[in-house]
RNA sequence: GGGUCCGUGGUCUAGUUGGUUAUGACGUGGCCUUUACAAGGCCGAGGCCGGUGGUUCGAAUCCGCCCGGACCCA
């Protein structure tokens, strides 16, 4: 394990390294290793390994474009499977395509020319799973092209039979626990696509229309009868007035208050309706008076169910309007709503009709105005185990913490239990069968899944209820996460097997549940963009909590969406998609990643060109530095060991900090946190290690060789290329083979630790600011920073740094002193500190302020006198700030921690 | 309409038990060809931390209100 700061082996293999030289070619060095992964199987899962990290993933949908998101959300899921795959030994990083969808049966009947509606279900999905392998073939090869280190011999297909298999097993243990029922329920229906459709299906959208003044006759009020008085509705949809089923008034609308207890006539239509209070009418909103039609909206439901109100279903699945709805009876709602608007105004029922802009529901996929309708439905039950559901997304671990937020309210604003019967022609069928006779359900024997209750036969010859011998099997197919929401399952190959002791098994409770690889489950992570929250990774952690009595993931990662450059989120309408192809056709895919690194997870953030540019930067800049340590150790097989007590200071001071930078950055990644750990070690590598270090360790070398040097340069180097390879998988994996000419990938070398080396940290810092003091003299005198100088003291604590400091900046004589130079000194401030201060003197801090600023202290010893008294401070409260004036030869610079002099 | 999150130099961003002098990068100005790198090095300018009121000795940080933005839900 302790392999970081492990030298290179001195009986190392032939040196097969080839030098660096020039500049660093990404076009040709990038797509050489992307092919070499994927044909050495480098990120194949080891299931023989003690530890192991296991990432499940939402699968995306194949048939459509590679878009910016997938590019950022695959590079975060990689950054996490390839630190962990050197961190923790083995990696279970699968990949699935969503191909289950409307989107892929859409893309089959164009590609084929057919219409699935000529095929039996399971003929249709043969052939979707043919069109979807040429996308899914496409798909990898734009995956792989990213170097996200997939282990392609794990993946699925949503589409798959025995994908379909662990869906339908599921509904039957739902079934089963009697988490699932079938009802005749209000719906969000879509009329177009003529299925039910879950809330999440629907969006909103923002339509002009006609907001409708409708004169209503009273036939009665609180009172009794009354003659000749009428009162206006205002609506958007007159062509619900055959709906009708009753008027609400608001109990605080004092001016309607007569009418409630009361009956209405509704125009046109005749039906009397009663006049009912209820606190959820919007006052605000037309006349204050509503109708409640069976059904316009989900207020409407809730109304139907909270005052027992008749049912009047004037509309039918494909918006046609029904025999309730008399004359207008065949006629489309857009049709009916023209022609009862006209009759209304003949008949001196209208009073007015002017434009309303408002917000409809329509249905994500077709853009159509959705329908609440009463139809027959299955449904998996919610509302009774809220708190539960709640408690189980508490029992992971959120990163970035603050999205449990989302997934809480999600489910404490539930209203309805999961309705999953879709009325598509294809689809995973529900593998149910009803009796003709009494109804009673009939489900699929687990051994026959997956089953197709149009083509199979049910599994009993007899109803079990009644006896009866005919059937009629389901139509319909399950919702979209069906599958989806099943991928830790899915991965973990579970299944139903029929007990041995079992003569006959028919039902789930006749065999048992088991898992292929019981140890991948629960999930160490799953990552995901934090759009989905609320049904995708809902939907997963209920079914597999159901299933297994765990939740299905330790930790959930939650990635933001990426913006265009001005913060806009890219859309087609927009025009500001930029598609990764156009991209990496600019840049390395190892930039790309180093741009993806670059924000806290969660939080959206814009595509920025600059990122990419300074990633790019990087990658000619860690070429570079390579490139100088090749050189600086020529013969690096045959550098050995050094023991720690034969370091030279600056050697040893440079290995602690590497050995700090290994520790915090190994913390950044454990926490998902990529911009830090990429910050940090790039300013490590760049600021301290290639501006500092390598400066000096130059000169140190440029006699011969040294073996402290080159052992700390070799280790060094060593351990940057492993810390950079989960971010920069390319650049860094052609420098190790290059440079070390080691067989294995870099990639599955062990994560470095920290060696353990202790220096005097503090001498080397005060050295390195000597070092930028004599830079800055150079500069600020014209001279080059090779230009020789003769003699310089150094007044600080930069002990065994000094023949260091003479080499890097070219000093022919250097002194150092540990104590202040004998230099006139004054002081020039007091500085307090606040923390101590403020609460040990309260409200006389402004005095204790202003006595100082005007002067009025003096210092006795390690105590400051302030105002004569009236205030005294012990050392801890304060520090004296010098202001130093040298008047003697050279020229004189303060640093943090020292003071130098230039002869 | 309700809720959640967010607002820090020109741009992106760090900064939670409140401590006075706010981090880094990109961009920008000046200087320098140092035997890895000018896609480099050194130095500098640039922020009343969205506004406002409050709590406090002290607020980018805590609270109220307002403005602006994103998302989720009605």
């Amino acid at each position: 394990m302790s392999d970081t700061q492990d030298p290179p082996t001195e009986e190392s293999p032939t040196d097969q390294s080839e030098s660096i030289d020039g500049e660093y070619d990404p076009s040709e060095i990038e797509p050489k290793w992307q092919d070499h992964w994927v044909a050495e199987d480098t990120y194949a899962y080891d299931g023989d390994a003690d530890t192991r990290f296991t990432i499940d993933t939402p699968p995306p949908t194949v048939s459509g474009n590679l878009h910016m998101g997938h590019l950022y959300q695959f590079t975060l899921q990689d950054f996490v499977a390839r630190y962990h795959r050197m961190a923790d030994d083995t990696v279970y990083f699968p990949f699935g395509y969503d191909d289950n969808g409307i989107a892929s049966e859409r893309l089959t009947e164009r590609e084929l020319d057919i219409r699935h509606q000529d095929f039996e279900r399971r003929e249709f999905q043969e052939k979707c799973r043919e069109v979807c392998t040429r996308y899914e073939d496409e798909f990898t090869e734009d995956v792989q092209s990213l170097a996200i280190s997939v282990d392609w011999d794990n993946t699925y297909k949503t589409i798959a039979p025995e994908v379909q298999r662990v869906s339908q097993l599921s509904f039957l243990d739902l079934y089963e626990q009697g988490r699932e029922y079938r009802q005749r329920a209000p719906t969000i229906w879509c009329p177009d696509c003529e299925t039910a459709i879950s809330q999440v299906e629907q969006e909103d959208e923002d339509k002009s229309t006609k907001f409708n003044d409708i004169a209503f006759d009273l036939v009665e009020d609180g009172d009794g009868p009354v003659e000749d008085e009428t009162f206006t509705i205002s609506t958007t949809r007159p062509e619900l007035l055959p709906a009708c089923v009753s008027v609400f008034v608001h109990p605080d609308d004092d001016a309607n208050q007569h009418l409630v207890g009361g009956t209405a006539r509704v125009p046109l239509f005749g039906q009397e309706v009663p006049i009912i209070a209820d606190e959820r009418v919007d006052m605000e909103t037309g006349s204050g008076l509503v109708m409640c039609c069976t059904f316009g909206d989900q207020n409407d439901i809730e109304w139907y169910q909270a005052h027992d109100l008749d049912l009047r279903l004037a509309i039918d699945e494909s918006a046609t309007m029904t025999e309730v709805a008399g004359d207008y009876e065949g006629m489309s709602t857009t049709q009916a709503r023209a022609a009862i608007i006209e009759d209304l105004d003949v008949e001196g029922y209208l009073l007015e009709s002017r434009d309303h802009e408002h917000t409809v529901q329509v249905h994500e996929r077709c853009g159509v105005e959705v329908e609440y309708l009463v139809t027959e439905q299955w449904y998996i039950k919610l509302l009774d185990k809220k708190d539960e559901y709640l408690q189980a997304g508490r029992d992971m671990e959120w990163f970035p913490e603050k999205m449990y937020s989302r997934y809480q309210h999600w489910i404490e604003g539930l209203e309805w239990d999961w309705c999953i019967s879709r009325q598509r022609d294809s689809g995973i069928p529900i593998p149910v069968w009803y009796c003709d006779e009494c109804g009673e359900p009939i489900l699929a024997d687990p051994e026959q899944l997956p089953a197709d209750p149009l083509s199979d036969d049910p599994p009993v010859d007899g109803c079990p209820d009644c006896g009866h011998d005919t059937f009629t099997p389901e139509e319909d197919v399950f919702d979209t996460w069906a599958t989806s929401s099943l991928t830790p399952l899915v991965n973990a190959g579970w299944d139903w097997h029929a007990d041995a002791d079992a003569a006959e098994p028919n039902s789930i409770t006749d065999g048992t549940f088991e898992m292929e690889m019981p140890e991948l489950y629960p999930f160490d992570l799953r990552p995901q963009g934090h759009d989905i929250i609320s049904f995708w990774l809902f939907h997963t952690v209920v079914k597999c909590y159901e299933h297994t009595d765990e939740v299905p993931f330790e930790n959930v990662m939650v990635n933001g969406m990426v913006l265009d450059e001005n913060r806009e989120a890219m859309s087609k309408s927009k025009g500001n998609v930029i598609p990764p192809s156009e991209v990496l056709e600019n840049f390395p895919v190892d930039a790309a990643r180093y741009w993806a690194a670059g924000t806290s997870i969660g939080d959206d953030f814009p595509y920025k060109e600059g990122d990419l540019e300074a990633g790019e930067r990087l990658l000619q800049k860690l070429w570079n530095a390579s490139r100088l340590v090749d050189q600086l150790t020529p013969a690096h097989d045959a550098v050995g060991d050094v023991d720690e007590a034969d370091l030279s200071a600056v050697d040893r001071w440079l290995l602690a900090e590497l050995d700090a930078t290994i520790d915090s950055v190994t913390a950044k990644f454990e926490d998902y946190a990529f911009s830090k750990a990429r910050n940090e070690l790039r300013s490590f590598f760049w600021n301290t290690f290639c501006d500092d270090y390598l400066e000096i360790a130059k000169q140190r070398l440029s006699d011969g060789g040294d073996p402290s040097t080159e052992y700390t340069l070799l280790t060094a180097h060593r351990t940057f290329l492993k810390l950079f390879a989960p971010f920069l998988p390319h650049i860094t994996e052609e420098l190790w083979s290059r440079v070390y000419g080691e067989d294995e990938s870099v990639h599955t070398t062990d994560w470095p630790v920290a060696g353990g080396y202790e220096a005097d940290l503090e001498a080397g810092e005060t050295a390195m600011e000597v070092v930028s003091a004599l830079r800055r003299y150079k500069t600020e005198n014209g001279l080059p920073l090779n230009a020789d100088l003769e003699h310089v003291e150094v007044y600080g604590h930069v002990e065994g740094f000094a023949a260091a400091i003479a080499e890097a900046m070219h000093v022919d004589r250097l002194e150092t002193f540990e104590d202040a130079p004998d230099i006139t000194t004054e002081v020039s401030d007091i500085d307090l500190d606040y923390s101590i201060v403020g609460p040990e003197f309260g409200s006389d801090v402004g005095a204790l302020d202003s006595a100082i600023e005007a002067g009025d202290y003096e210092i006795d010893g390690d105590t400051l006198v302030v105002a004569g008294g009236e205030f005294e401070l012990d050392a801890e409260m304060f520090a004296v700030e010098e202001s130093r004036t040298y008047s003697g030869e050279g020229e004189m610079t303060e640093t943090e921690n020292a003071v130098v002099v230039v002869r």
